[in-house]
DNA sequence: GATATCACG
DNA sequence: ACGTACGTGATATCA
C-alpha cells in the first residue's frame, strides 16, 4: 500500500503568517522581505515529513476566484483582504516546494480544497494508494473515507480523524458535513445556512433524519420553531450546501505516481540563503551517503595516483598517543579508498608530499607520524569543535551521531577486517564533509577563527606535547617520602581523637566518625545523603574539636601525595620527561584543557602543594614564565565599554585597590589589604555572575552586607551592570552568546521553565564571552610565537600553557631577545581599549618562576 | 561508573 | 521559595 500526504497549502501558508503576525517584529531578512509565512510553513512541512516519512506528497493551492465566487458574489465576503505581506511570499512557497522536491498543484477557478478532493477520488478508485489529508480546516473532514483519513491540524498539536474517529466525535458520517454545514452555516466562509440554527440542532436533525433532503422530505415531522427556521431558509440550506461541497472532479491531468516526494534539491539551499533561514539549512545540508564503503588493500605505491587532495584517517591502540602504535591508515583520493598498513605510511606521505591533506585530530596524527609538515590543512575535528559538534577522540561519535555507521577504534583492536573498514569509511568521511564545514564555518562567521587560529594552533600544541617537560622523579620521590611519614603520624593523631580506626579518605566513614560518632555539628547533607565534609564545610567547624585542623591538613597531603607526588612519577616517560595531552576541542568556552596528565593544576596557592614545582625543570638553561595581568578583567572593560574600568587600566591604576576605594568609599590609600581583596571578590565574583550570598560565603559576610557591595560596584560601573543585561538578552534572543573572535556557544539553559536551570545559563552567558575571548588571545599569541620563533630561528621552545600564562623552555644566549619578542606579541596580538599588560619571570624550575 | 573532594586559571 | 560563581582533571571510595 502507497500513502500519499496531501497538504492544503493556502491553509498553511495562513497558519503560519497570522501565527507569528502579533508576536511583536514581524520576520524579515536583511532585505526587509518578510518571510514569517514561510518560515511557518517550511517548519510544517518539514515536520510532517518528519511524522509520516511519505513516499508520495502533493501540495495544493487555490488560484483566482473560483466557481463559488461566481456563483455567490457574498462567499468568503467580510474576509480581510490577504495582507501584501503575505501574498508576496505566496510564489516563493511553490518555489521552495519545488526545491524540496514535492509537487505542487493549483487549478484555475478551483480552491485548495478542490484539489484535495479531486486526488482523494483518484485513490479511492485506486487499490495502491491511501491517503492523509492535511490541514487545519475542517471543511476538509468531509473526504474521509476507508482509504483518507484527516490530520487536523490545531493551535499546538493534532488529531487524526479517520471514519471511526469521526463518527464517535460527530455521530453522523463524514460526508454528511456538508449537510451540517448547510443548516449550521460557516462565518469564516460566510456561508449563510439556515438562519437560527446552530451546530447542535443541525447535528440532531441529522442523526435523525440523514442528510439535508431527508429533513426536508419529513418537514412535517420537526416541529416548533425549528420548523419554521427550516422552512424560511430552505433555499438558503440548499444553496450553503453547494457551496461547502467540496468539488471532486476538477480537471488535473496528472497521475498519482507523478506525486513521489523526491527530497531536496540543490535549489533548497540557494532559497534558503536568500531567505536567511539558517537555522533551517543545517536539516538540509547534504548528509553525503557514504554509498560504498569499498576499498583497497595498498600493498604498493605505485597503486595510487598524484592527486591534488587526499584524506586520511589513523587509528593506533590506545587512547593516549603519546605511548601508543598505529595500527593502520585509511585514505581516501576522491576516487578510491586505501588501507594502508603501518610500515607503508611514510612511504606515502612521501609520494602525496605536495598534496593537500585533510583529517580528523591532526595532533595526534603528528605525533604518531612524528611528522610537523604533513601539509594537512584541514582538521574535521576542530571544525566540529567550532561548530558544537560532538568532537571526541573518535571520528565515530559524529559519523554515529549523523546516522553513518561507523566503529569505535576499540573493535578495531579485535579484528584487521574492521579495522581497514573503519578507517577508509572515516577517510571517506573526512573526505566528504569538509565542503559543508568550511560553507558552515563561514555562515557563522567563525571560518578566520577556524582558518587563521585554531588551525595553525594544532601544530603549536603538537610541538609543545612532543618536545615535553622534563620531570625530576627524585625530587618527587624525596617530597612523597617526607609527606608519606607526616601522613603516617596524622593518622595515629585522628585515630587517637576519633577513639578508633577508620579509612580518613573515606567521606563517608569520615563523616560518620565527625558526625554520629564525635556527635559534632552536621553542616549538611550531600546529594547521597551523606554528611558534609569538604573543607569548607570542616572550616566551619575548626574550633569545635582539634580532630578538624589534623583531617584537613591530612586531606591537604594525600591530595598532594595521590594526585602530584606519585602521580606525576606514572607519566614520566623513558626520555624523562611528561608529555601532556592538550585538548583543543573539549572545553565550552574555548579554553584548552590538559590530561595525562594535567599539568594546568600543578599546585601554587599553598606553599607546601606549590614545592612540587620544583621537580619541573628546563632541558635547556632556564624557564622563563609571561602571564597576562588580569586578562579577563581587561576583557570585561574592553566588551562593557565601562569608561571606569577602562580608565582605570589606563591610567595603571591597581584596579582592586581603586575598587576598594570606591565601593568602601574612602581614598585609595587608606585602603586596607582585607578591603583590597574583599573588592577583589567582588570583581570576580561579577565576571562570574555571582549572587549575594554566593559572595557572603566567600568573604565570611552576610548575603545582605555582601549584596551591598555588589549593588555599589554595578552603581559605581554602570557600563559593567549594563553589559550584564545586554550580553543575557542577547542569549535570551538567539540562545547563543560568542566572544570577541566570533566562538560561538550555545546556551540551552537560557529559556528554560526551571528558575535554577535559567539562572546557570544567564551565568554562563555573563562568563563565556569574558573566559572565551581571553583563551582566543592567548591562542592567537601562541600562533604567532610559534611562526616566530621558527622565523627566527630560536632554539628555545615554548612548553606549557595555562590559560593566561605561557611558559618557555630557554636557551640562555636568546634570553633576551626570546623575552622582548615574545611579550610584545602577548601584549599586542589585539588591540582592545585598555592595554593588556605581561608580566614576566625567570627560574631554573618551575617553582622559582 | 557515579560521587565527593580538591588541584588549577 | 527556589539555592546560590565560570571553566577544567585526577584520585579514592563505594554501590
Amino acid at each position: 500500500m502507497k500513502k500519499i500526504i496531501l497538504v492544503d497549502g493556502n491553509n498553511l501558508m495562513f497558519r503560519s503568517y497570522y501565527a507569528t503576525l502579533y508576536s511583536g517584529a514581524l520576520m524579515k531578512n536583511s532585505k526587509g522581505f518578510v518571510t514569517n509565512a514561510l518560515y511557518g510553513f517550511v517548519t510544517m512541512i518539514n515536520k510532517i515529513i518528519n511524522e509520516e516519512k511519505p513516499e508520495y506528497m502533493a501540495v495544493a493551492f487555490d488560484i483566482g476566484k473560483n466557481f463559488r465566487h461566481l456563483k455567490y458574489e457574498d462567499y468568503k465576503a467580510g474576509r480581510q483582504e490577504t495582507p501584501s505581506d503575505l501574498l508576496k511570499q505566496m510564489p516563493i512557497a511553490r518555489e521552495i516546494l519545488d526545491a524540496m522536491g514535492i509537487k505542487y498543484y493549483e487549478v484555475e477557478n478551483y480552491e485548495a480544497d478542490d484539489i484535495i478532493g479531486t486526488i482523494t477520488l483518484m485513490t479511492e478508485k485506486d487499490p495502491d494508494f491511501d491517503a492523509t489529508i492535511v490541514s487545519s480546516d475542517k471543511d476538509l473532514l468531509q473526504l474521509i473515507s476507508s482509504e483518507t483519513d484527516v490530520k487536523l491540524l490545531k493551535q499546538k498539536d493534532h488529531v487524526r480523524m479517520n471514519e471511526e474517529t469521526f463518527r464517535e466525535e460527530y455521530g453522523i458520517e463524514p460526508i454528511r458535513i456538508i449537510d451540517l454545514k448547510a443548516l449550521s452555516g460557516d462565518a469564516s466562509d460566510n456561508i449563510p445556512g439556515v438562519k437560527g440554527i446552530g451546530e447542535k440542532t443541525a447535528l440532531k436533525l441529522l442523526k435523525e433524519h440523514g442528510t439535508l433532503e431527508n429533513i426536508y422530505a419529513n418537514i412535517e415531522n420537526i416541529k416548533g420553531a425549528v420548523k419554521e427556521r427550516l422552512i424560511n431558509g430552505k433555499e438558503s440550506a440548499f444553496f450553503s450546501k453547494e457551496m461547502c461541497t467540496i468539488y471532486r472532479e476538477v480537471p488535473l491531468s496528472e497521475e498519482l505516481t507523478n506525486m513521489k516526494y523526491l527530497g531536496p534539491n540543490e535549489n533548497l539551499e540557494n532559497i534558503f540563503n536568500e531567505l536567511e533561514f539558517y537555522s533551517l539549512m543545517k536539516n538540509i545540508t547534504k548528509k553525503h551517503p557514504i554509498v560504498t564503503s569499498e576499498y583497497k588493500l595498498l600493498n604498493n605505491i605505485s597503486q595510487l595516483e598524484k592527486t591534488k587532495l587526499i584524506s586520511y584517517y589513523i587509528e593506533c591502540d590506545k587512547l593516549n598517543y603519546h605511548q601508543s602504535e598505529i595500527l593502520g591508515m585509511g585514505i581516501y583520493d576522491g576516487k578510491s579508498a586505501y588501507f594502508v598498513k603501518p610500515e607503508l605510511i611514510k612511504e606515502v606521505f612521501e609520494f602525496y608530499k605536495e598534496t593537500i591533506k585533510y583529517t580528523y585530530d591532526l595532533k595526534k596524527n603528528i605525533i604518531l607520524l612524528n611528522d610537523f609538515n604533513t601539509n594537512t590543512i584541514f582538521d574535521t575535528m576542530v571544525a566540529f569543535y567550532l561548530l558544537n559538534y560532538p568532537a571526541k577522540e573518535d571520528l565515530a561519535f559524529v559519523m554515529n551521531n549523523e546516522n553513518i555507521p561507523a566503529s569505535f577504534y576499540e573493535e578495531s583492536l579485535k579484528s584487521v577486517n574492521v579495522l581497514m573498514q573503519n578507517v577508509t569509511l572515516k577517510a571517506r568521511y573526512i573526505f566528504e564533509t569538509r565542503d559543508d564545514l568550511i560553507k558552515k564555518l563561514k555562515m557563522e562567521d567563525m571560518y578566520n577563527l577556524f582558518d587563521k587560529t585554531e588551525m595553525p594552533l594544532v601544530t603549536v600544541l603538537a610541538k609543545m606535547e612532543h618536545h615535553g617537560i622534563k620531570c625530576d622523579p627524585k625530587v618527587l620521590k624525596e617530597m612523597s617520602e617526607e609527606v608519606k611519614i607526616k601522613l603516617e603520624n596524622l593518622s595515629s593523631k585522628i585515630y587517637n581523637y576519633s577513639g578508633k580506626e577508620f579509612n580518613i579518605s573515606s567521606p563517608k566513614q569520615l563523616g560518620e566518625i565527625l558526625f554520629d560518632h564525635l556527635g559534632l555539628t552536621p553542616k549538611g547533607k550531600t546529594a547521597t545523603k551523606n554528611y558534609k565534609t569538604d573543607a569548607t564545610t570542616l572550616e566551619k567547624l575548626l574550633g569545635s574539636h582539634p580532630i578538624i585542623e589534623s583531617i584537613l591538613e591530612y586531606r591537604n597531603l594525600s591530595k598532594l601525595n595521590s594526585t602530584y607526588l606519585e602521580g606525576l612519577n606514572n607519566y614520566i616517560m623513558n626520555d624523562g620527561l611528561i608529555h601532556t595531552i592538550y585538548k583543543q576541542t573539549l572545553t565550552r568556552t574555548g579554553r584548552l584543557s590538559s590530561i595525562e596528565p594535567n599539568l594546568q593544576n600543578i599546585p601554587t596557592r599553598d606553599e607546601i602543594g606549590r614545592k612540587v614545582r620544583k621537580a619541573f625543570i628546563p632541558t635547556n638553561d632556564l624557564f622563563l614564565a609571561c602571564d597576562y595581568s588580569q586578562i579577563e578583567l581587561r576583557v570585561l572593560a574592553h566588551i562593557s565599554q565601562s569608561e571606569e574600568l577602562i580608565s582605570a587600566f589606563i591610567n595603571k591604576t591597581d584596579i582592586h585597590t581603586k575598587v576598594a576605594s570606591d565601593i568602601y568609599d574612602i581614598p585609595e590609600d587608606l585602603v586596607t589589604k582585607n578591603q583590597r581583596s574583599s573588592a577583589k571578590a567582588v570583581i570576580f565574583g561579577i565576571v562570574y555572575g555571582i549572587s549575594g550570598f554566593g559572595l557572603g560565603e566567600n568573604l565570611k559576610l552576610s548575603p545582605v552586607e555582601a549584596k551591598k557591595l555588589i549593588d555599589k560596584y554595578l552603581t559605581l560601573y554602570p557600563g559593567v551592570k549594563n553589559y550584564m543585561e545586554d550580553i543575557i538578552k542577547e542569549a535570551k534572543e538567539y540562545g547563543t552568546v560568542r566572544t570577541l573572535f566570533n566562538r560561538k556557544r550555545v546556551i540551552e539553559e537560557i529559556n528554560n521553565k526551571n528558575y535554577m536551570v535559567r539562572s546557570a545559563g544567564e551565568r554562563i552567558a555573563l562568563n563565556t564571552p569574558i573566559q572565551g575571548t581571553s583563551a582566543d588571545i592567548i591562542k592567537m599569541a601562541m600562533v604567532k610565537i610559534n611562526e616566530t620563533l621558527t622565523k627566527e630561528n630560536l632554539k628555545s621552545k615554548m612548553l606549557l600553557q595555562v590559560h593566561d600564562e605561557l611558559i618557555f623552555d630557554v636557551v640562555l644566549e636568546e634570553k633576551e631577545k626570546l623575552e622582548i619578542l615574545v611579550v610584545d606579541i602577548m601584549e599586542n596580538i589585539v588591540k582592545l581599549k585598555v592595554p593588556i599588560k605581561v608580566g614576566v619571570d625567570y627560574g631554573n624550575n618551575w617553582y622559582e618562576v
